[in-house]
DNA sequence: CGCCTTTTTGAGCGTATTCAACATACGTGG
DNA sequence: CCACGTATGTTGAATACGCTCAAAAAGGCG
């Protein structure tokens, strides 16, 4: 349904050893010499918003270390209806069941521009046990976005959960982030599309965000801080 | 606060070759000379409702296998209140981050009478990497956990969270399940205890679920589902 | 028995939902 | 390039739902 198709950027073999951000992602603690037993190619890809980087139940072929971006997992309720469940960023690593599941848990798809680095699946059985550490931080990880989901996205009035959302779509340095739509941000908050555009509306109003463009934004970090933590009138 | 004195049961070192769930917990994977070298105890604990395994921020000794009953996380948020991240239950391993953190990220507390068995994290390490896989499986598990928490206990109306999660605790083929306390209900489900109260008394009061004893209820399975997947009128 | 905690119930209020209408953006073909 | 159609975003009004605050009822426990 949201089906674009993938404009990838295709490096090739890509020097993991030279990324930006190594410290961040799986082979961080893999050293040079273990790159030589890496025959497989390693994928360098940019995503457009709502690329799908796999479907719920699909085979599970690769993982994704995401480079750069944000990206939803999403999961289908029994009803029809769907709900995220998980918000992942740069250094985090999508489809993490792969090493222990034939298939897919959810659907996981880019709110943003998105660079990922796809992993075939067997670059990391070939690295097991060296990768093991690493690989058992990135579970770790993925526990900890899952709670913190349930413990700010799920909790509270919708204002209070999209003043926490605004503030985890970037980290504070990052003046200008961008918006996804506003289905997207009901399924992570749990609440109607409607709400949060009406919330969204009221923020712009009440300038605790800016828009400086097509849906990005400026934000007021205190303010919503504030709105955050519930300490505000209304 | 909720602080119960740990009424434990010691067994010493524990045979865990001849325990009843060997296939869900840590040492699935085990051959039995493996178990020589174990040389550390491992304690066989039942728990009241309200004891703490651990918690939060403390030095992270331990995991901790469920053999029996229920155990939830929770978490602190920056307003006081505290949240229900995740609910545990038999093969689940609480205090998983053990092996990653050097402290434990949520408060762990029994909800119903528990028996658990306390695994000192020098075992584990001792046993890495056999018991790798199996570890791995065990976090995939927890995000599991997690992600049911927002996609099912998160969702919805009241009346639907608590149709789910009456049908979460206990398996189907479990005829008699005991209540928590108001207030865990409602953590868990992300609305208020008297919300919680009001939606328990009307379940009983239209029969979908029969009260046997104190706080012990008999379920009725069909109706509950049907009120969990919202295919109901009121 | 009386005190304390937990549970239950009530009434009024505020917030989020629903359903609908309308606006805007976007892509396609005329 | 504009016109049209569809998808997405925005706003309104009425309703339903869950929250707050308060008080009463029902267990534990000394």
């Amino acid at each position: 349904m949201r089906e674009t198709e993938i404009r990838a950027a295709w490096y090739g073999l890509e020097s993991c050893e030279k990324c930006a951000i190594r410290h961040l992602v799986l082979f961080a603690d893999l050293t040079s010499k273990d790159f030589g037993v890496i025959h497989l190619p390693i994928e360098d890809i940019w995503l457009p918003p709502g690329t799908a980087l796999y479907q719920q139940d699909q085979s599970a072929e690769a993982l994704f270390t995401i480079r750069e971006g944000l990206v939803k997992l999403e999961q289908y309720l029994a009803d029809g209806n769907y709900r995220i469940v998980s918000l992942l960023g740069q250094g985090d690593v999508a489809g993490l069941e792969a090493t222990i599941s034939p298939h897919y848990e959810h659907t996981a798809v880019a709110l943003v521009p998105t660079k990922v680095c796809r992993l075939p699946r067997e670059v990391v059985a070939r690295l097991t046990p060296q990768l093991n550490r690493q690989l058992m931080s990135k579970w770790h990880g993925m526990v900890q976005r899952s709670q913190q989901c349930v413990r700010e996205l799920s909790t509270g009035s919708a204002r209070q959960r999209m003043a926490r959302l605004l503030l985890q779509i970037a980290p504070p340095s990052v003046e200008h982030c961008r918006l996804f739509n506003r289905e997207d941000f009901g399924a992570l908050l749990g609440i109607t599309m409607e709400t949060a555009c009406r919330v969204i509306s009221d923020f712009k109003k009440k300038a605790l965000i800016t828009e400086v463009g097509k849906n990005i934004i400026r934000r007021d970090l205190p303010a919503l801080q504030a709105i955050a933590s519930g300490e505000c009138p209304t």
